[in-house]
DNA sequence: CGATAATTTGACCAACTGGTCAAAGGTAGG
DNA sequence: CCTACCTTTGACCAGTTGGTCAAATTATCG
């Protein structure tokens, strides 16, 4: 799983080659293939792993909380994610700007329910005053997009920022942009 | 071209095939790679075409503008090419996400020197306090990811949103959000 | 030990892929 | 019409790829 995930990550599903896979496992090819039926397989049980990985933060947001609190928190956790996991945001990435073939009914389903059931959370804390008004669907795709962009788009950060890890300046930069969309 | 960047943008560099350009262009594939020396050609001048539009918006930052007005026209431009030209943008995460061995280069080179000269523009109306502090990097990333993030995860978005169209209110979402983070 | 099951591998295959090439089909100018 | 050049194509090729299979090797356990 995890050479599967090296191997995935960098080169999306149909850019792979088992042969590439099984070294980076240290194993034969057929030896892959008898643990895993297919080359679909191994990425199939690869996303669906991940899946759940993903969407915990947000399950975690909670509705007694201190609303910024709240989404602060989240939007930092998923920065944490997209630091010490940037190989799974990206192979997410990946599968999704292709089109998500394998996962667009999970995403419509799951995921979508989540996301509806949170920007209830959010709209709610609008209602009462405690937050700006915001569109709580963008503001869930800010935090996606925002966090993700730091694993999948490394090279690029990278590259304009030089030997400076990205990940200190991100944590205060997030903060203080959420702090400026929701504080009241 | 306009083939090339259809199957391109869609499967990235290695997932595409020649046939499927070829079919997509209407040319057999002979004849394709009459006009183009081979399958890196049509995708390396796809990049090189693509990139002077893409840091072109950037370019137009104007240091004596109105600062958050320049900014937000800014993101607001780019959320329109994201909008109007989503195959150039995945095109372009494609190939970030993989590590960008094409170019690389430009990254380090043009890109880099663009962000810092714009940087400083953007660290100058910090310091007259014209705005308020911030990272202007991070800006850029925030920028950036946002506004792409409706062309590149579009599936992920359309699947949470519906058939409701994105971009409207994403312009406010994301004007709100530059206004809360930059006027003092 | 012996036998049964689990694991590993080399050899192989059919389908696909990027790319070549010679020949055929068109086109423009004289 | 003829010639020279541009364009298009069918046939083909070598290398790669996902996947199979029978045989060999290694664990398991009574």
């Amino acid at each position: 799983m995890d050479a599967g995930l090296a191997i995935f990550s960098q080169f999306g599903f149909r850019g792979s080659t088992l042969d590439q896979v099984a070294e980076a496992a240290g194993l034969s090819k057929p030896n892959l293939l008898y643990y895993f039926r297919s080359k679909e397989a191994i990425y199939t049980a690869l996303l669906a792993n991940l899946l759940e990985d993903w969407l915990e933060p947000l399950e975690a947001l909670d509705p007694d909380g201190d609303p910024v609190q709240e989404i602060t928190s989240y939007a930092l956790r998923k920065l944490d994610m997209s630091q010490n996991f940037p190989r799974e945001s990206r192979l997410f990435a990946n599968e999704i700007i292709q089109g998500a073939p394998r996962i667009r009914e999970v995403l419509r389903g799951e995921l979508k329910d989540l996301v509806d059931k949170k920007a209830k959370v959010i709209s709610a804390w609008v209602g009462q005053g405690r937050i700006k008004p915001v569109d709580p669907y963008h503001l869930v795709f800010t935090i996606w997009s925002l966090t993700q962009h730091y694993a999948d788009f490394e090279v690029q950060v990278t590259a304009v920022l030089g030997d400076i890890d990205p990940f200190e300046g991100a944590r205060h930069h997030l903060s203080a942009l959420l702090r400026g969309l929701l504080v009241p």
